[in-house]
Order: C-alpha cells, then sequence, then structure tokens
DNA sequence: GTCCGATATATATTTAAATACATAACGCTT
DNA sequence: AAGCGTTATGTATTTAAATATATATCGGAC
C-alpha cells in the first residue's frame, strides 16, 4: 500500500515575490511566545540573519508594521509582533485551515491513487 | 498600495515524500503534448536528467505506471502518460481550481493586508 | 551493419540558498 | 565606564539542487 495524502500550502504574494507564508507565519508565532527574534529562530532551527532578513521584508511590504525590534535596555532588546501582526496570522491560520478542510474533503484524487 | 494575492499549491505525498505536485503535473502534460520527454523536459526549462528522474519517482511510487518510456525504433523512442496518468492529471486540476475559488472566497485576508 | 533520434546513466560543474562567523551598536544596570 | 543580552550587518563558508557534459544503449530503417 501507498498511504499517500494531500497536502496544502498558501501565501500571499505582493508583485509576484513572496511576502507571507508557512515560514514566516512559523516565525510570528515564536516571536510571539519568545520575545526574542533569535530564540525564535533558534527555535525553528534557523539562522538569525536569515530570520531577521524575513522580518524586514515583512515590515517593508506592508502598510503597517508586523514586528517591533527593539536593541539595548535592561533586556537586551527584544522582539514583539503588533496586533496587526496577529490579525494577519489568525486570519492565514483560518485560510489554511480551510483550505486543508477542502482538500480533505475532495476525495477523488486520493480514491485514484490508493 | 500593494497589489497583493493569495497563491495555493497542493501535491501528494507517500511516506512524508513528496510524490506528486505542479512540477510533475506540468511534466505529464508536456509529455502528453510533446510524446517526448527530452522536448518535454525543453519545453518547461527543465534539464533532462530531472524529468527523468521525475519520471522514475512517479513510477516507482505509484501501483501502477504513470509514463512509459520507450527507446529506440523509428522514431528514436518516445514517452507517453497512460490512461491512468490522465486520471490523475484530471483529478488534481480539480482539486488545484477548487482551492484556488475556496482561496479568493475567502478574502478576509486581503483585506487586511490592503 | 551503420545511421538516427530518442532514452539511460554516471560524473562534474554551476548556482542559489542557507548557514556560519565575526564584529558593531544599542541602552539599561551596576 | 564596564558588562549584559539583544539586535544589526557584512563577509565567508557550506549545502543542496539543478544543470551541464559525456557516453552508452536501444531498435527500427536504409
Amino acid at each position: 500500500m501507498s498511504m499517500k495524502s494531500i497536502k496544502v500550502k498558501c501565501w500571499i504574494e505582493t508583485n509576484g515575490d513572496k511576502f507571507y507564508g508557512p515560514g514566516p507565519h512559523e516565525l510570528l508565532r515564536n516571536i510571539k511566545a519568545e520575545g526574542s527574534l533569535s530564540k525564535a529562530a533558534e527555535k525553528m532551527q534557523l539562522s538569525y540573519r536569515k530570520a531577521w532578513d524575513i522580518v524586514q521584508q515583512l515590515n517593508k511590504h506592508s502598510e503597517e508594521p508586523l514586528v517591533i525590534l527593539r536593541k539595548g535596555g535592561k533586556t537586551g532588546g527584544g522582539a514583539e509582533v503588533t496586533m496587526y501582526a496577529k490579525a494577519v496570522m489568525e486570519a492565514y491560520n483560518k485560510l489554511q485551515k480551510k483550505l486543508q478542510e477542502v482538500s480533505e474533503e475532495e476525495k477523488q484524487l486520493l480514491e485514484i491513487l490508493n
């Protein structure tokens, strides 16, 4: 037997460039949980450099920032997701979930393959 | 303004490995149109080597073959998609289309971003 | 049996992405 | 002013994927 399953991925593009998808989404979740960009990156085994680049792209192509980075201070600095980011994350979650559901309802492809 | 759009991609996995997705799908379409693996690969700017590997994976992880390759003969050889492959392609098309529709109905995410 | 046009396959090279590394900057605390 | 933990940023290295290159093979036609 073959154990086949349908996977779905969705993302947002702007001017044909990827803007928001699974990677950025996970990074935002981790930033929210950790309050630190370096810790968030480490948690998902992503280099800090890459994580920082992602944050720059997110903020650059967004009307208002998704992440606020602060350096210095008593804690050394930190990272925070904005209210706006939380709204985006929730809407993205909802869409991804919906799509996964639809793909699981549409069993025809799996029936052919199994 | 930002010109953001939602993209969706779906694929089939078997044992956690990618089995069938946009790349293989396009290759099958091209094989069907060209009757040749090398021409199909060229058409989508894919190396013949890679295209051949994809065909091996497809047939290897499938109950019955999706592509039949022949070498020699009056035409030098050729490639052909099976009836089975055509059924898979059609079901995949249907699923992808459905998912794209759902993602376009679910406008909430785009509204937030624009 | 040689040529042709396609598939078959190993190996080398290129390319792009990601990572690693090093160092600076920041601002609070002491 | 020194120390701390974090962000900031350039450069070098590594890694993995894809491609390029070369050669072999097949089987019908002539």
